[in-house]
DNA sequence: GGAATTCCATGAAAATTCTGGTTGTGGATG
DNA sequence: CATCCACAACCAGAATTTTCATGGAATTCC
């Protein structure tokens, strides 16, 4: 089980280690936002502790910035002076907060937790997986499973339900689907999205009149339910 | 998206209820682990917040409990006098922990990561929320909730709600309306914008001949009344 | 050539707009 | 103060327009 440790201060750290490695946790360390990124990318720990105040890159930026590609548990540290409410109100998509100083039970009490909810499973080598309801999508090998049945997905098809598998209930205008998707040049009919998702219907809903994953909303777009 | 609240201070509970329904929740409440026990087996609530310190059954009790048919996610909360100690260090199976008296952000901020994570929740990725007494909208999904339950809106009604609620108690006329919402081209009659708000206070008020939200000003226009 | 992708046409479903009539409001008038 | 009047707002349902699903044809890309 691997964590990484990132902060600036170098004893916090190295007392942290101690406390995690005692406990049997393998355990990383970093500085700066940027170690952050370089080393959940690298190393793929199993969980991150990021403190907010960092030179480089914030702890904020840096977390916000993991959430690109990986859904790796992160717990953020802030000082007690500083004012907590911008960590609170500001979704940087972490898992769980705590002021400095806490008693490392707490912490340890969090990680377990945290651990425990997350699933634990070890980082999919390469890719990651995304799962929601009966469906699985490897990024990695690119394949698709209903209830672990093996789906045949072409590349569209599969680029598009794992983009709106990666942001569940947002609604996205066939415009921004062929934004995100097909990019500037060569820009279809916005009809085209349509044809795919009939497509996607086909091969994954059971039934495909009735979707209840791949929806519609009126005059707006497409989602996915979660 | 169902909440489970327990704890026996009513007024406690009453502050929670209120403040998380104005955020779209539907909320349940209990003020003993026995209720905290059968709420979550008959209810099915998507999330639990229990109070360690409660009478008939003690909060760290019911989790456990709990924890023996359901792996709900669960927040507990403790008073600051009671020593935390315990439980942090006796695992009974929750998810996060929080001492009273906190910061409400802070319990919001918990439960969305603690949704997010835990796969219940559909999170607001990019979208915002808007809350006014009663009504929550969220851009992001384009759904729009009256205490709690969910009221389904057309395009043009979310928009026009949305609309008013972003600058309440602003009167806009037709025109304006017409302006922010139809744009230039098309133009449609003025009537038009009547028709609309009558169809939101059908759907949204509690007595649609006596709006109490969505309001006309004579002669002038409507608006959304904080 | 075959699969993937894009485009097009059509009927159906849903949303939006329009219409005509009814009700309600506020000011003017005696 | 009571009554009347012009007009603003409301209502219900029909007509119109928009939007979507579907099947199949055309095109592109290996």
């Amino acid at each position: 089980m691997k964590i990484l440790v990132v902060d600036d201060e170098a004893l916090f750290v190295k007392g942290i280690r101690f406390n995690l490695q005692s406990d049997g946790f393998e355990v990383l360390c970093g500085s700066t936002g940027l170690d952050a990124l370089r080393l959940t990318r690298e190393e793929k720990p199993d969980l991150v502790i990021l403190d907010v105040m960092m030179p480089q890159m914030d702890g904020m930026t840096a977390c916000r910035k993991i959430r690109e590609f990986s859904t790796v548990p992160i717990i953020m540290l802030t000082a007690k002076s500083e004012n907590a409410d911008k960590l609170l109100g500001f979704d940087c998509g972490a898992d769980d907060y705590l002021t400095k100083p806490f008693n490392i039970l707490e912490l340890k009490a969090r990680i377990r937790a945290l651990l425990r909810r997350s699933g634990v499973e070890p980082q999919h080598p390469g890719g990651t997986l995304l799962t929601s309801g009966p469906f699985c999508l490897d990024s990695g090998s690119r394949n698709a499973t209903k209830n672990g049945t093996t789906v045949e997905l072409t590349a569209k098809e599969f680029d598009l339900i794992e983009f709106l598998m990666k942001h569940p209930n947002q609604v996205y205008s066939r415009e921004a689907l062929l934004d995100a998707l097909w990019g500037d040049e060569n820009r279809s009919d916005s009809r085209t999205v349509d044809v795919h998702i009939r497509r996607l219907r086909e091969k994954l809903e059971d039934n495909p009149a009735e979707p209840k994953f791949i929806l519609t909303k009126w005059s707006v777009g497409y989602y996915f339910r979660k």
